[in-house]
DNA sequence: CGCGCCGTTGATATTATTCAAGACCAGTGG
DNA sequence: CCACTGGTCTTGAATAATATCAACGGCGCG
């Protein structure tokens, strides 16, 4: 399992899960505002996770592969943050929190991995903040894409061609782009033979230059340094 | 302390403390990199974490003030992946990881307050993503100076008349602006009657139409809907 | 005092959004 | 089978938002 826990800690988990869930497509695994009881480990299948503004615009937070697990920002507030929609079919394991912890005060090791993944989607979601706060948007999608192709290959599957499960709509609002622009960057990167795109289907041509991409800033810039002194 | 733990908690976190840190300002707490011991509870003063790009660019990724708690980040990777550093005089106690999971493993409560902790930071930052993914330039600054006010007021100071311990390319670091911009921003507020400002002294003049501008989005667009079915 | 950061403001350039039109594609029903 | 439809995607032109460049004022500190 590519996120967080290891073989020995899957087989621990495995008797606390309480349901599988079967998902289609559009289905909703959980709502932003629900009650949190559990996490969910993703079997097969890829979601989204929206977050809702509070004016009623909605932005996509994350997009979740097998492997993954979902649910973490409910712990705070005992109540969801964002809604987890299926992007395709999709099977889910529910794993109630109380017997989560339970295991955790048992188990040193356990514990540890716990912690360490709610540390990793602390991570993560930095790392979209850093994306969101200093990237333009060539550079946005260049990301996207690296980070797509790189968990594909975590998981097994080709890191070179893949289908993307979004819609250009959804990209973008990952992104903090209009669906136009991610649209136009797909087509510049194409012309420039960064990559291959037939509608949802890509193909990485030149990995190495989407790399340069997302490197390549505007040189100047040093940013807000560290110490003053 | 308004950030996670109760008295009850923090009475017990008290033997835990390896240490106290004062420092000047400018000093840094911990670099990204650096090998990940301890947790951080600010006592007093305040300081910005940094996040480094990876060519050279940096974010001030958040702002901290006493009784928040740093370093939550470094768990996963067992190291640091930003920097903290001092923007005023403060006072810090280190308290070793390895003693405050040995902690949640022989008290259930004070366990649920620790992962609450972790889930209250990717709240956070989900919060923070939101604000640069889809809020425009005077959106992000109200909602700046409004989460600031509510933080002052949570640890007892004024809400209304503060000191911005961050210079102006630094707010718009953490914003994802540039320095000029912030600037006009608060000429722009200062002029429309919302606040006052001198240099780094804030007041809220207005806060309902600071909220307003923060609400007060393009009415169109419902964002990337939930369920398809 | 004078130097170095910090902050403000204006003019200009650049980037991304908005608005608009049409192409593509899959599913549906005649 | 084909026309129709709704959703998605692409592309262009105009516009708005923000960044960039540049100059200067102010403040604190040695």
């Amino acid at each position: 399992m590519p996120n967080g826990l290891d073989a020995a800690e899957m087989r621990l988990l495995d008797p606390l899960v309480a349901r599988r869930i079967r998902m289609r497509k559009g289905d909703i695994l959980f709502r932003a505002g629900e009650k949190f009881t559990a996490l969910y480990a993703i079997r097969s299948g890829s979601c989204k996770t929206v977050l809702p503004g509070e004016d009623g615009h909605c932005q996509v937070a994350g997009y979740h592969m097998a492997g993954d697990v979902l649910g973490t920002d409910g712990i705070a507030a005992d109540s969801h943050d964002c809604e987890a929609v299926a992007l395709e079919d999709m099977e889910v394991c529910a794993i109630p929190f109380d017997r989560i912890e339970t295991l955790a005060r048992q188990n040193a090791h356990f514990q540890h991995s716990l912690t360490r993944l709610l540390s990793k989607d602390i991570a993560r979601e930095r790392h979209s903040m850093l994306m969101l706060g200093t990237m333009q948007a060539d550079q946005r999608l260049a990301t996207f894409l690296l980070d797509l192709a790189q968990r594909y290959h975590e998981r097994g599957y080709s890191s070179v061609e893949f289908v993307l499960r979004m819609t250009r709509e959804e990209i973008g609002s990952h992104l903090g782009l209009k669906l136009e622009t991610v649209s136009r960057l797909f087509s510049r990167f194409h012309e420039e033979g960064l990559i291959q795109v037939h509608g949802r289907v890509v193909k990485v041509l030149d990995r190495i230059a989407l790399r340069k991409v997302v490197g390549h800033e505007r040189v100047e810039s040093p940013g807000p340094g560290g110490a003053i002194k």
